[in-house]
RNA sequence: GUCCCGUUCGUCUAGUGGUUUAGGACGCCGCCCUUUCACGGCGGUAACACGGGUUCAAAUCCCGUACGGGAUACCA
């Protein structure tokens, strides 16, 4: 028995490289073609979500096809349910993909299957076909004694690897081979790497240019003894069956450039274009470093999900760290999509970004600051739905008072206030429009404002005399400013700063008992929208308590 | 250890040899507007990692050094 006929023992199959070839037919002339290929390791990692984005814009933006597909071959570290984390979290950024897994169990596209371990008999083929032209062997290495040899390496200062002299079975007897699959040993399929370490060669990256980087001179293992490839060969195997235009991925695949281009090369196939991009990083202890899913909570995007960040919100961000331009796009175009945005894939930085949530907040205030207020109401709703069920079920129960409450310095004004940073902090924002909430505390109004009980009771006792809540914005101003003079609150700054001693301050010092009245804080929207908002029994009686 | 990548204000960056007293955005600070808070406007703070070259001229080209990151797995 031979090793091609122990592979066939171990992991039957009978398809051909002629039969997958024929199978895939060859794309359209000139279609870009990209893909995002993530493990299902149990968590959607920000920078996941980033180089899809860019994949799927550089597909997109030129009609083009965006893949997705599921790199299980590692089924150690595969986690239950993995597989729908990834799918619905792309789903959810509104990035969607043309071809690839719509769910676990169902896929779309005429070049899958596009999981990696449905693919086993698409690899074992090119595995054979590998080892018959001569260029892939088998090893029968136990993990300890390649531990061994990387120790010995490193004793001696050498690179690590299996390579040259070290590469134990790429010349064995064929005694010692055959002895081996006779007794049935565990074995890898090793690529025979044709390439020497001394011969530095031009390899072409779509971001970081002409580069010169030593050929691959190391067998690496192109199939683990489960049968399944390692990633660097799924990779090529996939990329040229699927015809893959343009690798976009993560820039610490760089040094196995060299490795992926000898493997596409060795098959017999052209390689596609490759662009590194850098990853995000984080501060820590003031070094930086790439986000770890292990050790920072940002990495995930379940971090966004629950502090409410709008997904547009992230992916404006998302789009501006890899197009500073987008900053001038959106500044021109307020009420465009982020996916109208001509993003350039040249534009890219070279150097990695570090995350700053304090950006991402501002782009967040702004993004929600351009919804309507029915937007927010929706959006808020969808977010609490999962989040905060007792503002939920409340916003349920007021969807009129909730909506008119966004409506305040949103609706007819020059501009909106930006106050909101996400959903979770629009509640903290607008509670005290809630009586439940709204907690009265004896003095408050007095201590907030410094002035004495009399001219606060006073002041309020005469307001609620005069109030009428069917008056405009300036009748209502204007009796209140009125009322404010008589009770001596200076007309304005210059005549209260003149003779402070005969006033009890300034009109914004008689607002502010109001305000403070009303919402027991004294930073809020707009008065006169409150007190319509609130309607005017609510205010009578919150006016009332202060007395 | 070896190999690779990177380095412009605190952060994201513009800048591809002279148009640059290095521009913008976020942050921070101040002022203005103002019935508060915001919004907005105006202004300010603050950077070419370092050292050598090349050149009439360098943030921009070359070479070193430092620092940071990554790779070096039957993980991706």
């Amino acid at each position: 028995m031979n090793i091609i006929e122990k592979i066939n023992e171990k992991f039957p199959s009978d398809l051909t490289v002629e039969d997958i070839e024929d199978k895939y037919p060859p794309r359209p002339e000139g279609q870009i073609v990209t893909r995002i290929a993530p493990s299902p390791t149990g968590m959607m990692h920000i920078g996941s979500v980033y180089a899809a984005l860019i994949s799927e814009r550089v597909a997109h933006m030129q009609d083009g096809v965006f893949i997705l597909r599921i790199e299980d071959t590692d089924t150690k570290r595969e986690v239950e349910g993995a597989t729908d984390i990834i799918i619905n979290g792309l789903k959810n950024f509104g990035i969607e993909a043309d071809e690839g897994a719509i769910s676990r169990t169902e896929e779309t596209g005429d070049y899958g299957p596009y999981t990696q371990s449905q693919r086993r008999d698409i690899y074992i083929a090119y595995i054979k076909k590998l080892i018959e032209q001569g260029d892939a062997y088998p090893c029968f290495c136990t993990p300890e004694e390649i531990d061994d040899i990387r120790e010995k390496q490193t004793k001696q200062g050498m690179r690590t690897g299996y390579y040259g002299d070290w590469a134990k079975y790429r010349n064995a007897p064929k005694e010692i081979i055959q002895e081996n699959i006779d007794n049935d040993k565990p074995f890898v399929i090793r690529l025979k790497s044709s390439g020497k370490h001394f011969n530095k060669r031009m390899f072409e990256d779509v971001l970081k240019g002409k580069r010169n980087l030593p050929e691959n001179d190391s067998d690496v293992v192109i199939m683990k003894a489960t049968g399944l490839p390692t990633y660097h060969f799924a990779h090529a195997v996939d990329d040229h069956l699927m015809g893959t235009t343009h690798v976009i991925r993560g820039d610490e695949w760089l040094s196995s450039l060299p490795l992926h281009v000898q493997l596409f090369e060795t098959l017999g196939w052209t390689p596609p274009h490759f662009a590194h991009i850098s990853p995000i990083e984080i501060m820590d202890d003031g070094n930086r470093r790439k986000l770890s899913k292990r050790k920072d909570p940002e990495a995930s995007v379940t971090f966004y999900e629950e502090k409410g960040y709008a997904k547009e919100a992230v992916i404006e961000y998302l789009m501006n760290l890899a197009n500073s331009t987008f900053e001038a796009f959106r500044v021109e175009n307020p009420d465009k999509s982020v996916w109208e945005f001509p993003f350039d894939l040249q534009k890219m930085g070279r150097s990695g970004a570090l995350l700053d949530l304090v950006k991402l907040d501002s782009m967040s205030r702004d993004y929600i600051g351009r919804l309507s207020a029915e937007e927010v109401y929706a959006q808020l709703a969808d977010w609490a739905s999962l989040m905060d069920r007792d503002l939920y079920e409340r916003m349920q129960a007021n969807k009129e008072y909730f909506i008119n409450i966004f409506k305040i310095e949103r609706e007819n004004v020059e501009r909106v206030r930006k106050d909101f940073v996400n959903w979770s902090t629009i509640w903290g924002e607008i509670d005290y429009f809630f009586d439940d909430v709204f907690p009265p505390i004896d003095g408050y109004v007095e201590k907030e404002t410094e002035l004495s009980s009399d001219v606060v009771k006073g002041f309020i006792s005469d307001f609620i005399e005069s109030y009428d809540d069917t008056a405009d914005n300036e009748t209502w101003f204007a009796t209140m400013k009125d009322l404010a003079i008589t009770h001596k609150f200076a007309k304005n700054g210059k005549l209260y700063k003149k003779e402070p001693e005969n006033y009890n301050g300034t009109i914004a010092d008689a607002a502010k008992i109001l305000r403070v009245a009303l919402t027991g804080k004294a930073q809020t929207p707009d008065l006169y929208s409150m007190m319509q908002t609130m309607g005017k029994e609510r205010v009578v009686e919150r006016l009332k308590l202060s007395l």
